[in-house]
DNA sequence: GTCTATAGAAGGATAGAC
DNA sequence: GTCTATCCTTCTATAGAC
């Protein structure tokens, strides 16, 4: 099945992205951990690396959606919900040795300022994230017009706690990340249940 | 003069790993860009790129921390201070075609997972900041205990302002950065009032 | 001690056998 | 259409001329 090595170079290159980022990801090192000839990244990404580079960074960026709003859904409430997000990623961060963190922040980085098509694809997945967040809020009782920049907070809290935690090997700064996000949130919350508010 | 020479490498190499990073940057462009011999950098730097970068990032941190504590201190107060580093920043992003942010974010992702030395370099340039910035907070009022976690969030907030402005080559997000930072340090402040407080 | 030339490995990409 | 062998460039690093 053809597929079927497609969808493994496309597993094994999100890993190697989030681990070593996108320069530090070599083709010759992704087909060998894929168990995939080398031509068949040309055969199924004729554009090369780039090409495979931006569906690895949109596929990443919709799967980790999908799993951070299961996660999120997990919690009752609003606040509940953003705690259980920032301590499962406190969680895998410890598990995993500190190397599972954000798919496509290193990525995100990298090409800012190198390569346009792969930047539009970055900024693609957080405006999907954002939008996303959002509308969570909304739903949990955020003023309509305080949502999206409070979408943005969070997600920066969350990507500044992948940094900064696994640059300490430690999940201090990702609980600190976690306790200002809820703080941000449960006032935002308070203040939509205000008469004046909204 | 030798150390000329030695500076302009440090410099442009600090540059360079703000714009595309660790293994975006090769030892030859640098050279390059800093119109010196190949041969400076192993003159200078015997153990070759690991050092030169090492000495980077703590050169960088240093330097970036005092830009940001220079900023700050335009402030009369702790809220007008952290207000100041933010509109600054996304000043400096829009100046620069969003190119000159954190200048060791990049290479703190790319190297947490490959390279424990150069791990190391910037978790302790992030702890130095994170210590700074909360020494400031308590001496503008903010309850010691409550200092640390919060001076970690204002630098997560920074660190993914400029993850997301660089990424959608738009301001909004360092905007939202700075007022969800103001949001918490005044906070803080407010609580460090309250008599029951601290 | 400043600089050039080059080694040896790894990078992305391609051609063509099967 | 799956895979191998190879091309050319670039990488880091070193040797040695001057």
């Amino acid at each position: 099945m053809q597929s079927d090595t497609r969808r493994r170079i496309l597993d094994t290159t999100a890993d190697l992205f989030r681990r070593h980022g996108y320069t530090g990801t070599g083709l010759k090192q992704i087909v060998a951990a894929a168990n995939a000839p080398f031509g068949s990244i040309y055969h199924f990404f004729p554009g090369g690396k780039q090409e495979l580079g931006e569906e690895v960074i949109r596929r990443s960026g919709r799967m980790y959606q999908e799993l951070v709003e299961a996660v999120w859904s997990q919690g009752d409430d609003l606040v509940d919900g953003v705690r259980a997000v920032f301590d499962g990623a406190a969680e895998v961060l410890r598990a995993t040795g500190y190397v599972d963190a954000c798919p496509i922040a290193t990525v995100a980085l990298e090409v800012a300022s190198s390569n346009d098509t792969l930047r539009r694809a970055t900024a693609d997945v957080f405006e999907s994230w954002v939008t996303a967040a959002a509308e969570r809020l909304r739903a949990g009782g955020v003023p309509s017009r305080r949502a999206r920049p409070l979408a943005i907070a969070v997600i920066q809290l969350l990507e500044g706690g992948f940094m900064l935690s696994r640059a300490a090997q430690d999940t201090e700064a990702m609980d600190a990340a976690g306790a200002a996000a809820i703080e941000l949130v449960a006032a935002a919350v308070r203040r939509g249940k205000l008469p004046a508010a909204r």
